[in-house]
RNA sequence: GUCCCCAUCGUCUAGUGGCCUAGGACACCGGGUUCUCAUCCCGGCAACAUGGGUUCGACUCCCAUUGGGGAUGCCA
């Protein structure tokens, strides 16, 4: 047996943004080539005019770019099938779209567009009721002559029924008489998505065509195309939908109005790109053992159809939250340091020359960077809180305790000459060691009065060092007026 | 309405007739370490939708019911 090389391709329309769902159809496609040693190929379906989105193409690209995936064919970098572009792949459809008439598979139809069926009361079939599926030659002759507006259609076989292998679900039955003469050709020109995928993944060579399984009650159709074609039907990998959950805890095909679902609002969201990917990853496919974190290569290695579940999986932003800190966690502390001094914003003062510590705090104390502004907003302000905040049992403090210690303490750190956070931190610790005081205590007191919080990043010395002398001082004096001491 | 698909902890899943008193992860709840918190470590809670078969034996096979999702566009 000859076993041609595997060829899969992500065919995403241009409409500005990249659904997560998408992606995912997209990773599991280049999964599978690379997997096999195959190709992976990038075709841009936009044969819906009305809804073409300026820069959109540019979005695909860039978001596979950031996600890592690579194509090998495409209309960037070309490719011996090419054009990847349906809107200038016009001329083939239409080339096709006659052949299939001529075949006796398609017909021209002249009605009306029909207006979206009123279903309230009785639901109704819906489908075309095939006015001119037997027009005679004369008759379309007649109309084109006249100018008239015209669709094509494809003429359904309704006898039988047709059964078809998926990778995923396996063998699937249709009655035929369910399905109906849907428009290959538009009356602009342009193909449907139903016509132009099926002769784009024969032209091009598709061996496994990878998508949703929301297109799997019209795969008889495609067959019957191939089949009048002549051509041989691929492989079929559909896909189980991606779920999302809203406020009531009903579950539908996961939409904007479950938060963010496209892969650029996840990554402004302060999701890292490799985190993203590894987590869609798993959303319907398993590895088949305990195994979680993977890299895209490791992916590239492991993936098999097998691993492909059927039913739907809903998104889980608390599992990808956490998947992030696992990833965020693996990153070396200067790339970190980079990549989370955006989300802290641009009025951060003189933190901004202090990040690389403000960043090891954060480090193991976030899962997105988007918690950042919350979490030092505290540095930036002393936030207005109570004396009651120095009363700590396990620490053993209370006010007057905390007003003792800031007195005590207050002076030393006037008299420190340089305020770097090595001097702090063994001024405070010698004089712990000094006075035999509970360091526990002290440090409750020195944070409080520093932060005006009883939860924070870092501890009580490397806050004092982070807000600046000035600033320690300040919200010293402040805790001692506070307390009323 | 009609058609198609799906069905293991709340969620993502492992499990392909006996290895299952059903495993892992997230979330959640405890405990330990830590100058707070987080990290880290240890422990806990929690599921085979229901009813029939088939079989010596069903989470695993078949049927029905129920539940969920999808399709039914000159969108893809």
């Amino acid at each position: 047996m000859i076993s041609k090389t595997t060829r899969t391709r992500f065919a995403p329309s241009p409409t500005g943004f990249m659904h997560v769902g998408n992606l995912r159809t997209a990773l599991y496609a280049y999964l599978l080539a690379r997997s096999q040693g195959g190709r992976f190929i990038l075709r841009i379906e936009d044969t819906d005019q009305a809804r073409y989105v300026d820069g959109a193409v540019q979005v695909i690209y860039d978001t596979l770019k950031t996600a890592g995936l690579s194509h090998d064919e495409g209309p960037d970098v070309g490719g011996d099938f090419g054009p990847y572009i349906q809107s200038e792949r016009r001329e083939i459809y239409r080339e096709h779209a006659l052949e299939l008439v001529r075949r006796g598979a398609a017909y021209y139809c002249f009605c009306e567009k029909q207006e979206p069926a009123e279903n309230d009361g009785e639901n109704v079939s819906g489908g075309y009721d095939g006015h001119c599926r037997n027009l005679s030659p004369a008759e379309v002759d007649a109309a084109l002559a006249a100018g008239k507006p015209y669709v094509i259609r494809q003429k359904i076989d309704r006898e039988g029924s047709t059964t078809f292998h998926d990778a995923v679900f396996g063998e699937i039955t249709i009655e035929n008489k369910v399905l109906d003469d849907q428009i290959l050709l538009k009356s602009d020109g342009m193909p449907t998505y139903n016509f132009a995928n099926v002769v784009d993944d024969h032209l091009m060579g598709i061996t496994h065509v990878v998508r949703g399984s929301e297109y799997l009650p019209s795969t008889p159709k495609y067959n019957q195309l191939y089949r009048a074609f002549g051509w041989e039907i691929p492989e079929y990998v559909h896909l189980p939908l991606i779920m999302g959950r809203n406020a009531d805890g009903e579950i539908a095909k996961l939409s904007k109005r479950h938060g963010s679902v496209s892969f650029e609002n996840l990554v402004q969201d302060g999701f890292l790109p490799a985190a993203i990917i590894n987590y869609i990853a798993l959303l319907g496919w398993s590895p088949k053992s305990d195994r979680e974190l993977f890299t895209l290569p490791e992916l590239e290695e492991l993936f098999t159809l097998s691993g492909l579940n059927k039913s739907p999986a809903v998104f889980d932003y608390d599992k990808l939250r956490w998947m992030n800190g696992e990833y965020m966690k693996q990153l070396p502390a200067g790339e970190f340091a980079r990549l989370s001094r955006p989300f802290a914003g641009t009025e951060i003062g003189e933190l901004d020359a202090k990040w690389a510590m403000v960043a090891e705090l954060l480090h193991s104390r976030i899962e997105t960077f988007r918690e950042i502004p919350e979490k030092i907003a505290f540095l930036l302000k002393l936030p207005e809180y109570s004396a009651e905040l120095f009363l700590n049992k396990k620490s053993k403090c209370d006010p007057a305790a905390a007003a003792e210690i800031l007195r005590e303490y207050l002076p030393l750190f006037e008299a420190l000459p340089t305020w770097n956070y090595d001097e702090l931190n063994s001024l405070v610790s010698d004089r712990i060691a000094a006075t035999g005081a509970n360091m526990r205590r002290v440090m409750w007191a020195l944070r409080i009065a520093a932060s005006g919080l009883t939860v924070t990043p870092g501890g009580a010395v490397e806050i004092l060092y982070l807000v600046g002398k000035e600033e320690a001082l300040r919200r010293i004096r402040k805790a001692l007026e506070l307390i009323g001491a």
